[in-house]
DNA sequence: AATCATATTTAGGCTTATCTAAAAATGTTT
DNA sequence: AAACATTTTTAGATAAGCCTAAATATGATT
């Protein structure tokens, strides 16, 4: 399994959570950053050994083998994540970049007792849960800030967009896992939210509360 | 820098320890497990890059700026030794491998908050020292046990090669670094040597005695 | 149903890192 | 110093992963 192989998977991953249709070669060209006839070599080339069930011109999907070799990149993601902010003392905007590169290390051993040394943390720093060994991963109750209706009152349980510029303002106006929010209101104009934050009033763009996971109270 | 120019400055550098002398072409296809071909085709773009010095038929050694990039490596692979041994609970045989992987994950920040959480460790636990962030690596006093006159009391500081099967073999003769010595007698039928370990006495191949580095009391 | 825009695939090419086989340089031996 | 063995380099090929440009399929619109 190569490196791009894997990035590849973790990708196609993604992108089926929720949509249970067949992943288009465009979307997938579009994360990876490359051209849509790359993604037709590689995904033939996933489908020959069984990895992603393929169709010409229909999409593709993950096998069992494939879902399960995805969610062991994603297991091992997370959990670096982890040990970088607990142990390393990085800030979660860091995190990502490194644990894409750790993510590819090849040490069954290595990621299970770094899971033990973590003392089995079940989600990442943004949110997100830890697929454990077996490839069982627990869905997490949460909707978009921008789902919510005014008058809510929720609690910031993950980011959907986990780049170091969003996760800078969030820090900015104090707002981390498991801060309170009440959802003030909402302008029908721009879809921008108002919302009481650390007993503070705040003004997002639907941009951000696009991008906030958040449970109700 | 590509994972495997990483890997020839890294066999360069330490087939440039002790000698040197140009570092041969075959010597290096020799560790690298490829073909001296291959060697040439790489050493060509390293030089052109700057990071060895290399003239046709006359070997290759490596630029300042070849050597600093080789210590970054190597601080990398032992400074990971040392976390998989310590923290993860890994042996001593076993942290090799995958620190050769780990030794490219492309990071500053990462690295020195590694050293830090480990605080500051000099040695890895085959008694190699740690390069700090400059490239300083301090000079082990080491001398092989092949090359101890008899009568001699020693202890062993080190192990020149560190595949699983030669620390498994020494596990089994409990003997560890820091180990006490003593070295009764020498065949000079084929230079097995007889020492006294731990209170029993052991014969050991010359093959054996050729890859454990010992120290004087 | 024919047309058209868009999405996807195919064809052919490039780069990196490897290989084998042949050619050339080195240095050792007589 | 000439011949030979060995080492090293060159030349040409291959596979992976990507690209551009051209061809083809899909499905939305008329």
């Amino acid at each position: 399994m190569t490196y791009s192989e894997e990035n590849y998977l973790k990708i196609i991953y993604h992108l089926s959570n929720g949509s249970e249709k067949g992943i288009t070669t465009n979307s997938i060209a579009n994360e990876m950053e490359s051209k849509p006839s790359s993604v037709t070599d590689m995904v033939q080339k996933l489908a020959e050994k069984g990895l992603v069930r393929y169709k010409k011109y229909q999409g593709v999907s993950l096998t069992e083998e494939g879902r399960f070799t995805a969610l062991m990149i994603v297991r091992k993601h997370r959990l670096w994540e982890v040990f970088l902010l607990e142990k390393l003392d990085f800030s979660w905007d860091e995190v990502h970049d490194v644990a894409e590169q750790l993510e590819h290390i090849k040490s069954e051993k290595l990621t299970n007792k770094l899971e033990e040394f973590l003392e089995y943390p079940t989600e990442d720093p943004h949110g997100d849960p830890i697929p454990d060994r077996k490839g069982n991963i627990k869905k997490i109750d949460k909707k978009l800030l921008s789902e919510m209706p005014a008058g809510r009152k929720v609690i910031c349980v993950g980011v959907k967009d986990s780049s170091a510029s969003f996760l800078q303002y969030l820090d900015k106006q104090q707002i981390a896992l498991g801060s309170g929010i009440e959802i003030l209101s909402r302008e029908d104009f721009d879809q921008s939210v108002t919302l009481r934050v650390n007993d503070k009033q705040l003004a997002v763009s639907n941009k951000i509360a696009s991008n906030l996971f958040v449970k109700s109270v």
